[in-house]
RNA sequence: GGGGGUGUAGCUCAGUUGGUUAGAGCACCUGCCUGUCACGCAGGGGGCCGAGGGUUCGAGUCCCUUCACUCCCGCCA
């Protein structure tokens, strides 16, 4: 017999009725009658329900046990009367009769209950991480993410890729998010790079001829926390294939999602599908590069009708004079909805930092009119006008943002939200996956005005290869596509440029001269040099899908032992202060606050 | 770097217009209780009201500064 227990918390029922058992986990809640004592005992696996009373010695002995305690019970199973069976949990028909205690853990007092649905901050579950994650829901979380991962290793192989590991230790690269740095210690003054991600291997994999490679891979960068965001650290699920166009990639995460997420959830997947959304479209449909496709309102132009003359809404007409846009949303039925409804929109509008939204409602009674606040600033034609652009009805509300147009688009992509939020038009119980493909490959940085790649300076510009027109470098586009959940961003790939020489004049417009290039991406730069097959692939993050798989708005929810937002493991004590005799191993030295 | 929210018992929270000795539930301790499964009942211990300064006869409450956590913006090829 083994020394700890028999069976699991989670696997007897009344089939092992009369059966000498051990188990052991820990005290996850007791009812003391006095004379009789229930203990409702735990491990990974469930709960089993252990009882004693008072002519057992040892009964004195567990009354007196905490919470939490890790014991060992033996004793037999027994059936339970009907009226006494708990549907709740597995081992519900049965419970055991304690007859041996041994105390294998003893517990302190808790700093935070471990069986409670409340909630608690995230510094005393951070600190205490161990007991959090002893907690039902999170546990399982866990547990899932597990799963997910076996899964999809699985189906990976199945596909016919090979999964490898690639350097954790490498170089900083200038392009990208701000590096982790290690100090080399033989090579004073000088530093690795953790990688952001393994983006020069995975190409380098391609070149060395594996074809097909996939990595559940660790990625870091320095970058503040999001909610979905960890700072430090996440997942990707690293793929690169060879001798594939954009399609390709597409039909073999499109063939893993499907089954990933009809595996682990009973959600229903809108697309069988998943639809193609250009990146122009979509910052125009729904201001951004992630739109939630479960959402169906969508953002139209408007910025004709202030240019008419029957149109007086001077604010928003001198603003379009001087080159800003307005665009719109349009909200169906919503004539009856009560006057702090938009305000409150309006309001929540100005604390985004925004000059906020206007609105009005069409209303019909002899004529076509519009109702509310700057309702009187548009004549009957102009608002006919307005209806033919928008597809609306009489008793629809529309909402109107003026200014530049990178601030229209991110206040209407957020008010978007907020509306359809208000409205109860999200469909919660379903995932809407959508690809948004070619994009820019440059674009002006707002701060220097200067050329800057948009997204990877890898990409593969569209068109024909040996006439590539990078005369007008703006309107060119790359082989670069996203993959969007429910307004998630999951991921992001590319078509790789395998070509050393059009990559020289890539990188040149971006302002790196071809000595640049070859010092700083001298691996990559000189491997394409020596027959490189063209290839493409994708990272789809691995945190955020379990997230979507969880129900879960938070990453920490779905990630073991998580930093805080300002990037401390207040468990371990991480980051922390080093010893002046690693310092001067590593030929540093710290600079004291002034 | 900037903006919002929060901070009161081990935990989750309440605390009125500034006014007696700062409360509740859970946890912990003591007692009672033989069918509970969020067991029940009675009692008890436990507070630098995040920190510092100010206003006031009097501050958990008002003002200023600051710290911590969190959400968002910037940032995230």
């Amino acid at each position: 017999m083994k020394k700890y227990r028999t069976h699991t918390c989670g696997e007897l029922t009344k089939s092992n009725k009369g059966q000498k058992v051990s188990l052991s986990g820990w005290i996850n809640k007791k009812r003391d009658h006095g004379n009789l004592l229930f203990l409702d005992l735990r491990d990974n696996y469930g709960l089993t329900q252990c009882v004693i009373d008072k002519s057992n010695d040892i009964f004195k002995k567990i009354e007196k046990l905490s919470l939490e305690t890790v014991i060992k019970i033996s004793g037999l199973v027994i059936e339970r009367d009907i009226e006494t069976i708990n549907k709740n949990i597995s081992t519900g028909e049965i419970e055991i009769k304690i007859n041996e205690l041994d105390i294998l853990g003893k517990t302190k007092e808790l700093p935070m209950p471990v069986f409670s649905d409340q909630e608690y901050s995230e510094e005393i579950r951070l600190k205490y991480r161990f007991l959090d994650l002893r907690r039902k829901k999170i546990h399982e979380n866990i547990i899932l993410r597990s799963k997910v991962i076996a899964f999809i290793r699985n189906e990976m192989q199945k596909l016919g890729f090979l999964e490898f590991q690639t350097p954790i230790l490498t170089s900083s690269s200038p392009e990208g998010a701000r590096d982790f740095l290690v100090p080399s210690r033989l090579n004073p003054g000088k530093f690795y790079a953790l990688p952001q991600a393994p983006q020069q291997f995975k190409q380098l994999i391609m070149i060395s001829g594996f074809d097909k490679y996939f990595q559940i891979a660790p990625c870091f960068r320095d970058e503040d926390a999001r909610a979905d965001r960890s700072p430090g650290e996440f997942y990707q699920l690293d793929v690169e294939m060879s001798f594939v166009e954009q399609e390709d990639v597409f039909e073999v995460i499109e063939t893993l999602f499907m089954k990933l997420f009809k595996n682990f959830s009973n959600k229903k997947i809108i697309h069988k599908k998943f639809p193609k959304i250009t990146y122009e479209e979509s910052m125009l449909k729904y201001g951004s590069d992630k739109p939630d496709l479960r959402n169906p309102l969508e953002i139209i132009d408007l910025t004709n009708i202030f240019e008419r003359d029957d149109v007086k809404f001077d604010i928003f007409k001198k603003l379009v004079k001087n080159g800003s846009i307005v665009r719109s949303l349009v909200t169906k039925n919503t004539k009856d909805k009560p006057r702090s409804f938009f305000d409150g929109i309006d309001k929540w509008a100005k604390e985004q930092g925004s000059s906020g939204l206007a609105y009005f409602t069409f209303e019909k009674n002899d004529q076509i009119s519009a109702k509310g606040p700057i309702g009187k600033f548009f004549s009957e034609m102009s608002l006919m006008e307005i209806i033919k652009q928008t597809n609306a009805n009489i008793g629809d509300t529309i909402f109107l943002s003026c200014g530049k147009k990178s601030d229209v688009e991110k206040l209407l992509s957020v008010a978007r939200n907020k509306i359809a939020e208000e409205l109860n038009l999200i469909d919660k119980d379903s995932f809407s996956f959508c690809w948004v493909v070619d994009y820019p490959m440059y674009e002006i940085d707002e701060i220097t005005k200067k050329i800057k790649f948009s997204h990877n300076p890898f990409s593969m510009p569209q068109g024909d290869i040996n006439k590539i027109d990078l005369s007008n470098p703006l309107k060119l586009k790359a082989y670069q596509y996203d993959i969007v959940c429910n307004g998630i961003e999951l991921s992001s790939g590319a078509i790789r440029n395998h070509i050393p020489e059009l990559m020289y004049k890539l990188f040149e417009i971006a302002g790196y001269s071809k000595n640049d290039v070859n010092n700083q991406f001298s691996g990559m730069i000189n491997a394409l040099s020596y027959g490189a097959p063209p290839h493409g692939g994708i990272a789809p993050g691995i945190d955020r899908i379990v997230m979507l798989l969880a129900g879960e708005k938070n990453i920490r929810e779905v990630t073991l032992f998580p930093m805080n937002q300002n990037a401390q493991d207040i468990m371990m004590n991480a980051p922390s202060e080093i010893s002046e005799e690693q310092l001067k191993e590593l030929n540093l030295s710290i600079k004291k606050k002034t």
